[in-house]
DNA sequence: CGCCGTCTTGCGTAAACCCGCAGCTTGTTG
DNA sequence: CAACAAGCTGCGGGTTTACGCAAGACGGCG
């Protein structure tokens, strides 16, 4: 059995190179990558069915890297080792996992003896191990309790992009109005009327902008969405 | 000799307790906290004059916690240590450092060599030590060729808070077209024009928003700054 | 001192945004 | 099938933004 591991901190490496071969006696060779691409062409190689991924990289993130890796193989079994528990990762995950596979979500925080059940628990018995902070957003988030549903969360990230109404409208095949409309919603939902009005006339907030920030302080947004959004977005500027 | 370390992660506490006893055989003594809170707390107590500070950290960041240090004793001598050399921490740091302090700023990713360099020069010869790369950033971001002078800072960080032009002016005491002015300005360093116009009628841009995308993509701002910009924000709103 | 560059401010306008109101299309439920 | 909730859409209008134009204010500098 082989293991990949694809992290960029050096010494969350070897840390977890000693945990996967603390856990796993069966595992025979463990190979380590320190960005999202050489990941992935490692990944390719060794044809590895057997992956630990760190979410936050500079050179190419977690997520991204996850989702080529499960779509040229998509049983891969992949353990997602994140310092955060931020909406925003656990969304682009769950959005990335293909049908029945095994994959799982542990914090850096987690004890020595949660990661090395997690990992005997995916690797072998293939099953799915999510971490009970992250599990709380999960069911949030796909849920729809209190939760952000898909529409107003892709709007969200539309104006968070900095696209005006109408951009939007066209991106997503909708009408002005429509726009408008899931961006009450979504300003309803984030509470962003509160402080507005309060104290009368007088600090009024750009409920736009205002959005954006509260999603970002809420941790519904971070860097590595926004920059997927981004990348997303340009792409599809190219195709007019 | 007494070494304060202020690290969340327990993988980089115990490196950096290694490295301290490495380098510094003067030193008698290493304590350690695991938060900014905490930080401060044991600072106080043991009086430190020696402070190795991690950046980003949950509970309480890095300059939080060194600003209220240096504001009760500004001849601590404090090396940071992060991963990372967002302009918006870099900004953030040198805005706090009292005049003629001794500090430093290391990346994590630095070798071993140039850590323990470090923290001889700061700690031993009252230096400042601060990266290549973040001394590149620290240049632009000062001096004006080309970086953000800081009225264009402040405005940035107001709008990524959503406040309305209205609001701003308010708070920075300026007229409501100076305002604007300075947004102009601002949008026209960030570039929010370029693809904004380019195909014409079709997809424009919200400029506002835009720029703070633009703004966060760049590392101008991060998540650490918006923290402390809303932080200090419900203060100034509380003040009327 | 007069010239010049930078910064501020007011006026005015076109565009974008926020949103209440009301008519339509769906899918769901009794 | 009627009833109802949920989502899309057009219309209309009040507010906020973005920005050109032009008139001061302030600070060097030859």
């Amino acid at each position: 059995m082989k293991v990949l591991i694809v992290e960029d901190d050096p010494l969350h490496r070897s840390y977890l190179h000693e945990a996967v071969n603390a856990a796993l006696p069966e595992c025979d060779t463990v190979i380590e990558a320190e960005n999202g691409t050489v990941g992935e062409k490692l990944a390719r190689d060794h044809k590895s069915a057997h992956i630990v991924m760190d979410l936050q990289m500079a050179n190419r993130n977690g997520i991204e890297a996850a989702r080529t890796i499960w779509k040229e193989r998509p049983e891969t079994r992949i353990l997602f080792w994140s310092n955060y528990s931020d909406e925003a990762y656990v969304r682009g995950v769950s959005r990335i996992v293909p049908d029945g596979a095994a994959y799982g979500y542990v914090l850096k925080s987690a004890s020595d003896e949660r990661l090395k059940l997690a990992l005997r628990s995916i690797f072998i018995e293939s099953q799915c191990v999510i971490d009970r902070e992250v599990r709380g957003l999960q069911q949030k988030s796909l849920g729809q309790t209190n939760g952000f549903t898909d529409s107003e969360y892709e709007i969200l990230v539309d104006i968070a992009l900095g696209l005006t109404d109408r951009a939007i409208a066209k991106r997503r095949g909708l009408s002005l109005r429509s726009v408008q409309n899931r961006l009450q919603q979504l300003y309803d939902k984030l509470d962003v009327y509160q402080s507005a009005g309060d104290d009368h006339e007088d600090g009024r907030f750009n409920l736009r902008a205002r959005a954006v920030t509260v999603a970002f302080l809420r941790k519904l947004l971070n860097y590595s969405a926004l920059e997927r959004a981004e990348a997303e977005l340009q792409e599809w500027l190219e195709g007019k």
